[in-house]
DNA sequence: CAGCTAACGAGACGCGGCGTCTCGTGAGCT
DNA sequence: AGCTCACGAGACGCCGCGTCTCGTTAGCTG
């Protein structure tokens, strides 16, 4: 995110940062008022003051324009496992942060809206991917990786955390409770399968 | 599903099966070709050969019918857990199968596209979860509940059970490979986390 | 500073799907 | 045999789509 003036591609022109931002609040806005889809180009337009064309100028799709407004802002933080040496510690705390994050409302919310987004446009799963559960689990897989009491091979390192963080969005996507205390469960399971 | 002529409110008259059938293949074929976002009820009442007012009548809004549609053809089955005496062998059988199902290309659009449909609308949500979740969670917990070898809580074992279920949907929403043999490796994994 | 130029806000355009409605018609109960 | 209500068909106004064409303006270049 934050590329201050140009999109990525072959032609980086000067563009308004103001309506940048107008379009991405805006989207936001709406997104969390009204639906994934219920959410109109036209509807973006008219609240962040801006016209249309200024909106299809920049994003070739919808999904695109969603991805960028919900990952902009840090409803959704990829958030990292520290290291203390204790490993059951670290992916405690790592796992109940997460919690906190997609547990809250407004995260379950965006991250219900990015998964449905997700799941019909490749483009806008690999961003998610890339800002946010590709960083998670590197930072799991790192940790995990780091600590001596486990000797698991990277295969069953990838699957252990893999069902630390499924665990974890599947129940916020089937509407079931998560909380940090459950969370701390799942890992201490997991960590324990792991020979810890 | 299967109910063979009433749709259940206060209200069963005398209904063609011809056409609710036709309507549920119609949307079925539909939405494997076009995916989710590109469906109209236009289209499937022209290929179903019906008025629009017939799909109006018996499904109050679009989401009802994809779920309606998707959860009648039997492309995601709640497998259940067998009984064998080992529970190793069982909770492997269970999520092998599982990860079959939702690893296969039409598994796998059936749940991205149920997933997206759910994320937006409750009701399809708890749909989704009477019709395929719940059984398959339900099903895992009572063979893990029958386990001599296990004594974890109840509420160990629903995150177990969460942790096993997650990380399979996980790995399919997130456009990863989803193998019997990754599957096998998460069970292990998790088990061993149980205390077998 | 002056001039150029492309991005800007605004909005008109045709199109396609929405959800509602109004027709005969015919299937299926009584 | 008669009644009745779901049926297929399609017309209706509406809305948002994505494209286009206007001046206007911000910001680079000389």
């Amino acid at each position: 995110m934050t590329e201050p003036a140009a999109p990525q591609d072959g032609r980086p022109r000067r563009r308004s940062e103001r309506a940048r931002v107008a379009i991405l609040d805006a989207t936001n806005e709406l997104l969390h008022e009204n639906g994934l889809d219920n959410l109109s180009i036209e509807a973006v337009a008219a609240r962040a003051g801006v016209g249309k064309q200024t909106i299809y100028r920049w994003w070739p799709t919808r999904p695109a324009l969603v991805a960028d407004a919900l990952l902009h802002r840090d409803d959704l933080e990829p958030l990292l496992a520290p290291d203390t040496g204790d490993v059951v510690k670290d992916m405690t705390r790592w796992a109940g942060a997460l919690a906190d994050s997609i547990g809250s409302p407004r995260g379950a919310a965006t991250l219900r809206m990015l998964t449905a987004a997700a799941t019909e446009h490749p483009e806008i799963s690999r961003r998610l991917h890339e800002r946010f559960s590709g960083p998670l689990q590197s930072s799991a897989l790192e940790r995990l990786k780091n600590a001596d009491e486990i000797t698991a091979t990277p295969s069953q390192r990838r699957h252990a955390v893999d069902a630390m963080i499924g665990g974890m969005v599947f129940k916020v996507l089937a509407h079931q409770k998560l909380t940090r205390a459950g969370a701390a469960e799942s890992v201490r399971i997991v960590l324990r399968g792991l020979g810890v």
